[in-house]
RNA sequence: GUCCCCAUCGUCUAGCCCGGUUAGGACACCACCCUUUCACGGUGGGCACCGGGGUUCGAAUCCCCGUGGGGACGCCA
């Protein structure tokens, strides 16, 4: 049985897309799978869109994602180089079999491949403009997603541009061949190419790999697939936003595939052992950012406290107030581990926790008039300051004890303390337990929350 | 316009291949419970086999035709 190898070909022409984060994924996943060869190759052919720094991303994006390539740039392979525009050499050599066939001629200074077959002229009403049709039979595609699958193609095309560069169709057909690619797993946007490609093989007069075409992913709102407009289609964004990649990851799987039961958050392992090409659905997936979200908070629940505060931090350096989050590692911790619980995302965090850092938060005016309106509020806060003087703040059971023994004394409620409090530390009348935020802010800083709100 | 692909709750999907289910799960939504806010969690609820023809005792499941959605029709990839 022939090793497994598979390749991921982006073109570095723009942002690192969602899709084709999903497509080097299925990729991804089955070479884990079967143990083979999960290639990386860089298709840039075209040589006025691309970029290094798109490049940069690719590897970034697939890096972070934990998408880790076996031959490709940078660690480089028996088969490279792996970035096309590197392959002239082995495209001249690959056209020159094509020449010797016959299966090649010029016009307009470009290379075309010829198909075989009777030939004759016909206007095409959509594109304007008279071409050269041939008789040929159906080129036939036996899709392991999509079954066996036939179409005509019936016109010569372009494979060398006439300023010299190859097209896509020449070089990819090209590199899977020199690759010994077995499997094309790509976007099922690439079905009416493959009947090129299956010309190609065949003029090459080598055996072709096996095609699965996976279904595409669309927009959210609104027609058509996604596209990097979108939002949420780019890798980048994810990342910048502090989603965990492997809640991504996760995600990104049940788009068009599932493990055949009921299970939906799973470890990538079992993923990977779990995942085979006849499991991946037909039809194209919409985008749900809502359930991604879900996905995300999930994991972020079960992160080790440890791991959850390191993640944060590094969330934390990169935002505007990371620096003063982060001036005290301890207090910080302590304020991480009381949001945990609490949020879907790393990006609620700023502003879940941002009154933790400074003492010029903002107070929410419909909150303070709801709860300033109502009962004695200032005479709460006074009994509050008495409280906090002398309570022992060192555990959140003590402070709620405290609490509850003032409220009784006064033959009052928890509640009728807790707003007046929460309004006063945080600004707002949401956030983590109150004990937990008197705990952390420390005696200090709640006298003088709770005294600015008496004053004010 | 031509060609190709697809079709189960609003969304992701199980079931389809090998016809017989109260058509299952998850996200979202609603209600209730838990609760010191907000979340989490728990319980319950509403919500789907695109339409029409066949085949069959019986069709979500097989076939055909519509319709709808998607993709491709570049010297882009």
């Amino acid at each position: 049985m022939s090793q497994v190898r598979v390749r991921f070909a982006p073109s570095p022409t723009g942002f690192f897309h969602i899709g084709s984060a999903r497509t080097a994924l299925f990729n991804w996943l089955y070479a884990r799978h079967t143990g083979g060869t999960f290639i990386l190759r860089i298709e840039d052919t075209d040589k006025e869109r691309n970029s290094e720094e798109f490049l940069n991303v690719i590897y970034g994006s697939l890096n972070w994602l934990g998408m880790n390539w076996d031959e490709g740039p940078k660690i480089g392979g028996a088969f490279g180089p792996y970035r096309q525009s590197e392959r002239g050499h082995i495209y001249a050599e690959y056209l020159e079999k094509l020449k010797a066939a016959g299966r090649t001629y010029e016009k307009d200074g470009a290379i075309w491949f010829k198909l075989l077959g009777d030939r004759h002229e016909v206007f095409d009403e959509h594109r304007k403009k008279t071409v050269t049709k041939v008789k040929v039979a159906a080129s036939v595609i036996d899709d392991q997603i999509r079954g066996r699958v036939e179409r005509v193609e019936d016109e010569d095309f372009v494979i060398v541009r006439s300023d010299g560069n190859p097209v896509f169709h020449f070089v990819n057909v090209v590199d899977d061949i020199a690759m010994q690619i077995t499997h094309v797993i790509r976007g099922a946007d690439h079905l009416p190419n493959t009947s090129k490609h299956v010309e190609l093989f065949k003029a090459f007069g080598v055996p072709m790999p096996t095609f699965a075409h996976i279904p595409l992913i669309l927009k959210e709102n609104g027609p058509g697939k996604m596209s990097k407009r979108d939002q949420g289609a780019l890798i980048e964004e994810y990342q910048k936003r502090g989603f965990l990649p492997e809640a991504l990851m996760n995600f990104l799987c049940l788009l068009g595939w599932n493990p055949g039961d009921d299970r939906e958050k799973m470890p990538i392992v079992d993923v990977i052992r779990l995942f085979d090409l006849p499991g991946v659905n037909q039809s194209d997936a919409r985008f749900d950012a809502k359930k991604l979200a879900h996905m995300n908070m999930t994991y972020l629940l079960e992160l080790p406290a440890e791991g959850f505060v390191a993640r944060a931090k590094e969330f934390f350096q990169k935002q505007p107030t990371g620096a003063a989050a982060l001036a005290d590692e301890n207090y910080f911790r302590e304020v991480m581990l009381l949001a945990q619980p609490k949020i879907k995302g790393f990006e609620e965090l700023p502003a879940y926790t941002g009154y933790f850092f400074t003492e010029d938060f903002s107070i929410d005016a419909k909150v303070r008039e709801k709860v300033m309106g109502k009962g004695e509020p200032k005479v709460r806060l006074a009994e509050l300051i008495e409280l906090i003087k002398t309570a022992d703040l060192s555990s959140d059971a003590g402070i709620e004890e405290a609490l509850k023994t003032l409220a009784a004394s006064k033959g009052l409620g928890f509640g009728d303390y807790q707003s007046v409090a929460r309004l006063a530390v945080s600004g707002t009348n949401v956030g983590p337990s109150i004990t937990g935020m008197f705990r952390v802010l420390g005696r200090e800083r709640v006298l003088a929350r709770l005294g600015r709100l008496v004053a004010g």
